[in-house]
DNA sequence: GTTGAAACCTCGAACTC
DNA sequence: GAGTTCGAGGTTTCAAC
């Protein structure tokens, strides 16, 4: 399924993003003050939005840096060939690992950065030589483990 | 403020977790069935997770990959010193900047990896020379340019 | 950890512009 | 199409157990 790159969004629905991605448990009625309408319409509009993808879920947002076991680790990825058909294939398989956090196509030295989080540097090295070196095209692997997370936000409405 | 490194969860913490980070806006009655218990002794220790840091916040879950106008660059930083006095003074400021969607201490080449995201190429070259290269103690920054959001996900419970 | 009751929120029906 | 008000029924919250 291919979505449309961007959005028609009015000034009120960049509101109603905005405020969810500051409180994801703000109440309905509470949203709607804030953006000045009343709840029906909010409603619908939040609905929308759900259903159109712009919004994907609602989460908790844990402290990463004091849960214990949770060590992130960025791989860099070069594949050995670039064209449409490649990067798709990677793609797919990249969105069906869980322990894939994140995963950004890139400009310059390499393909892919990924951030990956597994409990341990064992469970770690299992994904990477188990999983992650296997994906259809992947020619080269850089890892660079942090130490420590210091700051993990959400998406920010700009 | 320092915080223990780790806390004391319980099954059922770990459970309440979870859930929230499936679902951040199911109902406390709801949380309640799912971990087995009433909903009172839920809110008391989602409250008490709140209070305590583990739980940050709630937020809404957008599609970056679809929103326009956001740019994600990665910006690896080398520290002049390496002292904890350094990096706590650096980590103060950077807590600071909205920009910074994430930030990881590393082991190996550089010091810190970050991920900056702004509307536009622009706007991070002035955050970049305005903002990240003078903040206390930066040395060496190298930039990195995401072409596109293929995956974001939340953290896990692992 | 449980119960219960008041306060609050949700969301659809009926209606207006 | 896009908004408003109203209210029955469900949810949250907190004191008492």
């Amino acid at each position: 399924m291919q979505v449309e790159p961007t959005q028609d969004l009015d000034r009120i629905d960049r509101k109603i993003l905005q405020t969810l991605v500051k409180d994801g448990r703000i109440s309905w009625r509470e949203l709607a003050d804030e953006v000045g309408l009343s709840t029906t319409p909010v409603l619908r509009r939040v609905k929308a939005l759900e259903e159109s993808g712009c919004i994907r879920g609602y989460t908790a947002t844990l402290d990463e840096a004091r849960l214990a076991g949770t060590l992130s680790v960025f791989v860099s990825i070069t594949l050995d060939k670039q064209d449409a058909d490649a990067l798709v294939r990677f793609e797919e398989q990249i969105k069906l690992a869980p322990e894939v956090m994140s995963c950004f196509l890139m400009t310059g030295d390499f393909d892919y950065l990924l951030r990956v989080v597994t409990p341990s540097v064992e469970a770690f090295q299992v994904f990477l030589t188990g999983k992650l070196a296997r994906m259809p095209g992947v020619a080269h692997l850089k890892s660079s483990f942090a130490l420590k997370a210091i700051l993990v936000r959400q998406a920010p409405l700009v």
